[in-house]
Order: structure tokens, then C-alpha cells, then sequence
DNA sequence: AAAAAGATAGATCGATCTGTCTATTTCTCC
DNA sequence: GGAGAAATAGACAGATCGATCTATCTTTTT
């Protein structure tokens, strides 16, 4: 029993959030997500009914949240250059933040399989969102530089993980902004 | 009990193959490796001293494959865009071949921590051997384009396996080739 | 033919898995 | 203060986990 602040159900969710995110999800079983965010074992399953539904509501959450911390980041400068610098500097201070887990969606991704459509379902909508709010940024670009942003947007975050390193993200974005 | 050709280690090593591949490392229990492998449970053990060191040698066995895959696709061409072409068609005939399930050491890196190190630096090292492949191809030109070219293929395989489509494959080699 | 090595099935281990249930306590709201 | 909802601890289910062990059978080597 660790945490104690918050309702049940929210503890529940930072739990799950934190350990999903950071040893995956097949790796996690219920005992633990429980034990450490101090919640019954029924009270569990009075607020979600299982542990997938658990794993849809983290991934509902981190999208809300992921999204949010970009849109403010880019909120905070006016041209489109700055705007992609910025949303580059977000994954920057992510890596740093979270410790190279690397994409959340990604990682579940890769525990996933075609039968997992309600899974599957929210990974590809959240890169379908993000992909869409960086070809709004890119409005005025054509759609070959908006795929070509996305695409190094994305394997800036991979590789970063992978290399446990920020040069991926650094010179992804040089790559990314020599485009423009 | 399933596959019985090759001798009982080489089936294991299939079995642990198709399996960690297309379901997950931790999602896939020893039972159904040898239930599948048609192989004794000690038998395993006999061959391999844990699931881990299983893990490690389907990594090692996948990385020989798969280097090879791509070193006799790029060998059939001579011109430098010919073989980053032909890069770009292996990872197209790939996820036709293994229906869009991606690269197997980025999947397993998804289920990996700092602590797993013997698994993390295969995995690194591989991609450090593919880096270094793609690099070599492209030794008349630039680190940035060679860096480019890298991100962008890597891009290519895991944005192919997310949306379960080869448009990420098509339009990562369009831009590769326009940067040559 | 004898000896050694390889492979087998299956019992067994303790631990863990997801999920259900009961019975008790705590909290909230009127 | 009393009713009803929320949360608790913990037993329990049945399955599976990775791993060890024994005892038997088959194959290979000498």
C-alpha cells in the first residue's frame, strides 16, 4: 500500500498509468497496480471492469494529457517554424521527464494484436490527432512536408528511447525545420 | 504438439519465434512454446537455462535473418539510390510477409527496462548494425543525409505497423531518394 | 553390446495471474 | 442519527506462470 491522495478510482488510474507506461502492460499484473495504489481488490473492479478496460482508460487519459502538454507548448510561439521547434523541444522534455520510455501508444502497440481492436482503436486515433494538429501547424505546407514532419516527428521520439539519447530528437528537428 | 521437423532446439528457437514475434515476450508463456514446438518442458531447459536467454537467441537468430533479407535485396543493385530504393521494397515485401507486426526489437524493446541490459544492447546493437549498413550505402554523402535516411526508414517500419499499411513505406522512400 | 548423451512425459514446486465473493467498516448526505 | 452508498480486507476460485526433478525411452557413439 503506497499512495493515499485522491479518490480510489483516480489512484487507480495514476497507478496503472505509471506502471503500463514504465514496465508495460502484460508485465503488470492487478496485484500490483492494487498494492500500489492502496485500493481494495473489489474496489477495482467496482470502478472498471477489467484489467483491458483499465489499459483503455490510461491510454484515453494519456492522450488527453500528451496532447495537452504539446498544444500548450506550441501555444506559446506564433510562426510555423517556431511552432514545430517547439513541438520538437516538448518531446525534448518528455525524454527527459519520463526517462526515455518513449511513446506511451507505441510501447502498448507493440503488446497488441489484431484481435485487440478496442486497443488498436485508440492508438491509431491518437496518431491520427497528433498527426492531424501537426498538418494544422503545417497548413500552408504541402502534404508531402506535413507526412514528412510527422514521420520524423515519430521516429524522434522511437529512437530516443531506443538510444536512450536526445540526439534523435535534436536532429530530427533540424531535418524537420531545414524543410521549411 | 505441433511442428515436428529439425531437431528439438532448432524447433524451439522457431516456435519462440513466431510466438514472441506476433503475441509479445511476456503475453507468451513456456508452455505454449513447447506445447507448439512439440518439444519436452525439460528439453527446454536443457537447451536454453530460462525463457530469457530463449528471448536472447530468437533476437540473435533475427537479426542474422534480417540483415541478410536486407543485404541480398540491396545487392542486387549497384547505384546508390538503387539500393536505398531496394531498402525501402525489403520492408514493403516484410510487412506483406509478417502482416504489418513491425520490427521484433522494437516490440521487445517496448517490454524491456534499464534493467533487462543483456536484452537492451542486442536490441541496441542491431539497430546500431543497420544504422551503420544504411550509412555505408550512403558513404558519399553527408552525416545529416545519412542520419535523414535512417530516421526516415525507421519511421517507415513502425508507421506501416501502427496503421497496418505500406503508405509509411512508400512516402519514407520518396523522401529518402529526394534527399539524394 | 555397452556406455553415454539426448529426448521424452509428467508430477511437482511456489508464485502469480484475473476475477468473484462475503462480511465489515467508513463515508456522505438528508 | 439513520439510510444507503462506497470502500475496505481478505478468502477463494481456477488457471497459468517459470522452473526443477524423476524416471523412462531412444539415439548415437565407441
Amino acid at each position: 500500500m503506497k499512495k493515499k491522495t485522491g479518490d480510489p478510482k483516480q489512484r487507480l488510474l495514476e497507478t496503472a498509468t505509471t506502471l503500463f507506461y514504465n514496465q508495460g502492460y502484460h508485465a503488470t499484473g492487478i496485484n500490483q497496480v492494487i498494492e500500489e495504489a492502496g485500493v481494495a481488490r473489489a474496489s477495482l473492479y467496482l470502478h472498471y471492469e477489467s484489467k483491458e478496460s483499465l489499459l483503455l482508460a490510461f491510454l484515453h487519459q494519456r492522450h488527453i494529457d500528451w496532447m495537452g502538454g504539446l498544444k500548450s507548448y506550441t501555444a506559446e510561439v506564433s510562426k510555423t517554424k517556431e511552432k514545430i521547434a517547439a513541438a520538437f523541444d516538448f518531446l525534448f522534455d518528455n525524454n527527459e521527464k519520463e526517462h526515455f520510455r518513449g511513446c506511451a501508444f507505441l510501447n502498448i502497440l507493440s503488446e497488441t494484436t489484431d484481435k485487440d481492436t478496442a486497443v488498436l482503436n485508440v492508438i491509431q486515433d491518437h496518431k491520427k490527432d497528433l498527426r492531424a494538429f501537426l498538418a494544422d501547424i503545417l497548413t500552408n505546407e504541402k502534404q508531402a512536408v506535413k507526412d514528412h514532419v510527422y514521420l520524423l516527428f515519430e521516429s524522434a521520439i522511437v529512437e530516443s528511447q531506443l538510444y536512450r539519447n536526445q540526439w534523435p530528437v535534436q536532429e530530427a528537428k533540424k531535418m524537420a525545420l531545414g524543410l521549411l
